[in-house]
Parts: structure tokens; sequence; C-alpha cells
DNA sequence: CTAATAAGTTAGATTATACTAACAAAATAT
DNA sequence: ATATTTTGTTAGTATAATCTAACTTATTAG
């Protein structure tokens, strides 16, 4: 049995590692705002249970299992936004609080209920895909950026695979998750691509860089 | 700040006082399978939050304000019961699990909002009332038993007033919160009431009997 | 009315989840 | 390359909610 809290941690760090794998202890109590003490030692304690790989001064893990549970949970929060957005009437931002909630509740019956209800939805209004009832989570409304044309304008969503690196690069670059990028032109000699967000009007991305990057087209 | 297990006590307190005004440790370790030691301290603690009068060796009563709380929460069960069946095709049977996890649930847009989907009810579809948003019930679904007619079928829901000795009558009579009630006769002379129910083919109750106890009509 | 039974209470232990203080290891900056 | 800062860990404490064992009070049955 994984109780509420364990649900609490598992979904942070799914949700911290998404992008590369992997989270510090500290990530997460920032995340949770709960102490680093109190992190670690859940993080044993979920180590135990083989839900997430844990060593000493290392970075931590989801086990497959971790992942999966985690999907579910995420599965749970999403399917309930949707269903108050859509079949309750809320607002887009009402619903996170209520879905924080319910998204704990245990009944199969009841989320199965909300999917078929709501058509059994594969992305949420947000274009956040929706695990399905086995955790796997479809990523293919994410693409990489170095398929998409000139003039979309895309979300960085993701970086796979991640490496050190890349990150101080993308992090220099002050290219974070959650940018929004269009694609002001794509070289073909290289296929390198020029792009523009936040602050900067203008950059150029190798293709070496653009493989890496999971984007959500926006519209 | 209530938390969710002290939710679940001022719950099983109210459903336990409704007919008779108070109830024991030992009914409240038994409804909810809680040894009564700690269903002992619970009541101290919820004592000293003014939820509930306690003093050593006496009968529990909720007070005012414990009784207002509970009663939202009964509110927020009878509500999500309504809604799970009545918009999301469950069964009556399917629904109780359920609505016991999100009675928890700490939002009153949510509530509210399915207050509003489903017209502000104000029984449930079994006959209970369901509170309203200050926690009022409307007793108007329950009737004294001696206002019915001949030929009506009622449960007996709650006795009011309650003493020893009319529950030690009742018991005896194997009367229970519960049982269903055939009306055979109305005895125009002295008002008693000739009834069957369980293995009892026909049981007369004097008008003394009749005027205390709280029924629900069936259908 | 007393003896037996049932109900209520107290004391002390246990588990889950949090914390602070103190120390250790790793990363960073000069 | 070492000093400083950040991150991670250990140890010990606190609170909520549970339990068992032992004792007390109240109720019930002869």
């Amino acid at each position: 049995m994984i109780s509420q809290t364990e649900e609490n941690y598992l979904k942070a760090l799914y949700n911290l590692t998404y992008l590369k794998g992997e989270a510090s202890v500290n990530e997460i109590s920032k995340r949770l705002e709960i102490k680093m003490p109190t992190v670690n030692s859940m993080m044993k304690k979920l180590s135990e249970k083989g839900l997430v790989h844990y060593e000493s001064y290392k970075p931590l893990k989801l086990t497959e299992e971790g992942k999966k549970e985690a999907a579910l949970i995420i599965r749970k929060h999403r399917l309930t936004e949707m269903y108050l957005v859509e079949k309750m009437g809320f607002a887009w931002d009402e619903v996170h609080q209520i879905a924080e909630q319910i998204e704990h509740i245990h009944s199969p019956e009841f989320f199965t209920k909300m999917d078929q209800l709501l058509g059994y939805p594969t992305v949420d209004p947000h274009g956040s895909p929706i695990p399905d009832h086995n955790g796997v989570m479809r990523s293919e409304s994410y693409i990489f950026l170095d398929t998409c044309k000139t003039g979309d304008v895309v979300t960085l969503m993701a970086v796979q695979p991640s490496s050190k690196e890349l990150l101080q690069y993308l992090s220099a670059k002050d290219l974070e998750l959650g940018t929004t990028l269009t694609i002001l032109s794509i070289e073909p000699f290289d296929n390198s691509i020029t792009v523009s967000y936040g602050d900067r009007t203008s950059a150029v991305l190798s293709s070496k860089v653009t493989a890496t990057l999971l984007v959500r087209p926006i519209s």
C-alpha cells in the first residue's frame, strides 16, 4: 500500500525527472516544501519498497514500478482536471487544487467512469499527455524540435537524452523548460535552427541540440 | 483545522446520536472498528477543540459546533452520492465507498458546483435528507409513526425523545433502527397501531410509543 | 445486595511523518 | 588547489493516531 504522502513524493520525483531522468533530494525538498532530512528518509523508505533507486550522495531515480505508480497518479490528476473543466464547468485555473486532492482517491471505477465520460482523452487541454491505465505516457504529443517547420511556435517540455553539459548549455542560453520558442528559420545546409524566445530576438541552435529538445506545439 | 480522522469520528458520533442525542465510547469503537482507548483519547481531543461534550464515564454528545461540522461532512457525502448516481451513471450500491473518500475533499467550490448541477436536492434517493450549507438538516423527511395510515410501509429511523426504558422496550420487541414496518391497522379508540416486521406477523404499539418513533415512508 | 460482566480509563509502546541541530560529502569559486 | 558554499546524511525530538495491558467505574444478573 502506498500512502497519500508517499504518492506525493512519487509524483514530485516523476515530474522532476521527466526531463533529465534523475532528481536531487534538494529539488524534491523545494518542490514539496518539506525539509531535506525528511525527504531523505522518505527516499530510503521508497527505496525499500522498490519504487526508487537510492544510493547515498547519488541522484535519485524512479524504478520502473515507481514510474508506473507515479504515472497512474498523474493520470488521475489530469483526468480529474479534464472532468472538472469539461463536465462541471470549472475554469482551468480553478481545478488544480481540487485535482491535487482527488488524485489520491482509491477507486479504479471512479476514474474509469470519468475516462469514459470524457471519451478517453489522451492529452489534457494544456497539451500535457494523460498516461493510460497501465501508466504509459504517450509522448507523441511532444515532438523533437528538429522536426518542426519555420513559423512554428512551441514550448520546451523536456530534454532527451540529457547530459550535464547540455543542461549547462541550455541554462547559459536562458533556455528553460516551459520557454516558448518561435522558429524563425531553418538552415538547409546543417539543419541548424534560428529561434526567438524571451528577450532573445535570435538564437541559433545546432541540429545536435535540436535533436534532443522535446517541444509541444502551441495551438 | 479538522483532520480526516477527526472528521470520521464526528460523522460516526453524529449518526449514532441522531436517534437518541448521545452515544457511548463503545458504540463509536464498534462502528469505526477502532479500539476503545483510541476512541477515548480522540473524544478528549475533540472536547478540547470544542466539538464534543466529554465527561468521564458519561455519554458523549456533540456540541453545536460539532453538530454543524458533522452535518457538513454528511452533506458532502450525500451530495457526492447523488452526483455519482445522477451525473456519472453509477448504481446506488457502488457509490458509498467513493463518497466516503470524496467527503473529505476540502473545496467549497467543488461541492457548491455539484449542488448546483444537481438542482439543489434536499434528500438523496434513499430519502435521507441532505443538510444545507449551514449544516442544517431538514428533518421533514422523517415523520412520526402515529401520523401514518393503514397500509403504509415505513423504516424506523429515529426515536425522539428517547429514554432508556423506551429503548429497552423496543429492544425487547426486536425493533431496531432500520427495521421495516408494515402498518396493518389502527385502533380508533386509543390510536394503538398494529404492525408487522421481521419475524413478527403482528405486534401492537401504543400511541405513547408511536408518538416517539420517527420513520421514513418507503417509496 | 453483592458478584460477575461490560464499559470506560490510564499508562506505555508503536508507526508514520515531520522537524532541528550537527556533521559529511560534493560542488563551486577564487 | 584550497576555501567556501551547497547538498546530503545522521541523530534525536515531536505529534497524530493507533495499539495492548492493566486498572476503575458502572451496569446487570442472581
